[in-house]
DNA sequence: TGTGGTTGAATGAATAATCATTCATTAAGG
DNA sequence: CCTTAATGAATGATTATTCATTCAACCACA
């Protein structure tokens, strides 16, 4: 993951993969098929365990705000934990579609049918409004959180990732827009 | 820009591409330094003119709420006139860095410069509040964006973009709580 | 305890395939 | 006939993958 997180997949040789790890280049098949299978493991095995940590995570909450919050504060925990494995994560999804696509979708639509669940939840607590259009909200958070964290990736994990949490939060909910103008529309 | 669209950067081979074109492989080499080249021109010249229309577009407006409107909506319109263009933009960024970052950097900053000055001008103007933290707004919002845009791509571009504009300036202006819950906080 | 044999994990040099790049040759236009 | 553009087979570098060999650990038996 070092190696696929600073070079890239394509880029990224076996031997630098062996030298990293500290073995021969053919001890690496040992363990994995081909190249292509240590990118499959890491879908299968380490994201898929990350991604089911967070329904726990939304259920430690009751209501639909905390849930959210509980949900980004989770994933961007794991994202600073692990500064490799958001990279790769990042960056394979548009890297090596053919490849893993299988995996990243059944992820992604877990990730995306959370949200969803969060939204109807709070619609019918009322502190979520009901004239939104949830398949986008669903698309717009997670892109706004990857945003969040492709900045702090770039900046090289300088500053703390968690504490976005709560402007984040304020944004989804909030909006930009003043509460003046709000309340004159509708 | 259809060939590396489909296969991705570093599975794009000189063949397919001058096949694709209509000519030998050579000849990719008298209008091209090297293959990084085909990348680095399509920076230099291709995206950089799509972007620099946006700022044209802002200030066809003269509030902050349809300037932020028509940005977005000429993005859309733009990524949706050359879906190749749009595949191979959102898929650069992350697959050849080193390769173009300086391009990028500057169009990408340049992008988030005006939406600052949007952000700005809308405080001035009282329609946007000023308790938001800016950094993450101009991080956020072309984010939202770029999910919107790849959800589209990767739904084969079956249906028309420019129609989310709406939905997301909603988004974006009122967030997605409820007005009661919003002005009891404050 | 010492000895010979067996196992299988690890090695890394050799192989084979891919592919960017070059350049001697061809073709077209003036 | 000369110039310029285009060609595509040949070249050379890179790199995923293989496999004959090494070596350390373990076991059985005297």
């Amino acid at each position: 993951m070092k190696i696929f997180a600073l070079r890239g997949f394509y880029q990224s040789t076996i031997s630098q993969i062996a030298k990293e790890a500290g073995v021969a280049d053919g001890t690496i098949y040992l363990y994995f098929k081909n190249k292509d299978d240590i990118m499959v493991q890491f879908f299968t095995y380490k994201t898929r365990q990350v991604f089911n940590n967070f329904r726990e995570e939304v259920q430690r909450a009751d209501n639909a705000v905390d849930k959210l919050r509980n949900l980004i504060q989770r994933q961007l925990t794991e994202f600073q934990r692990d500064q490799n494995m958001a990279l790769v994560y990042q960056s394979a999804q548009l890297q090596c579609k053919d490849l893993i696509d299988d995996q990243i979708m059944e992820i992604s639509k877990m990730y995306l049918g959370i949200i969803a669940e969060i939204i109807e939840q709070g619609q019918e607590e009322g502190c979520i409004r009901k004239d939104i259009y949830t398949g986008l909200v669903k698309r717009v958070i997670p892109g706004a959180i990857d945003a969040v964290i492709n900045t702090w990736l770039h900046a090289g994990g300088n500053y703390d990732l968690v504490s976005m949490t709560e402007p984040l939060m304020d944004l989804f909910i909030r909006g930009i827009g003043s509460p003046v103008e709000n309340n004159i529309n509708p």
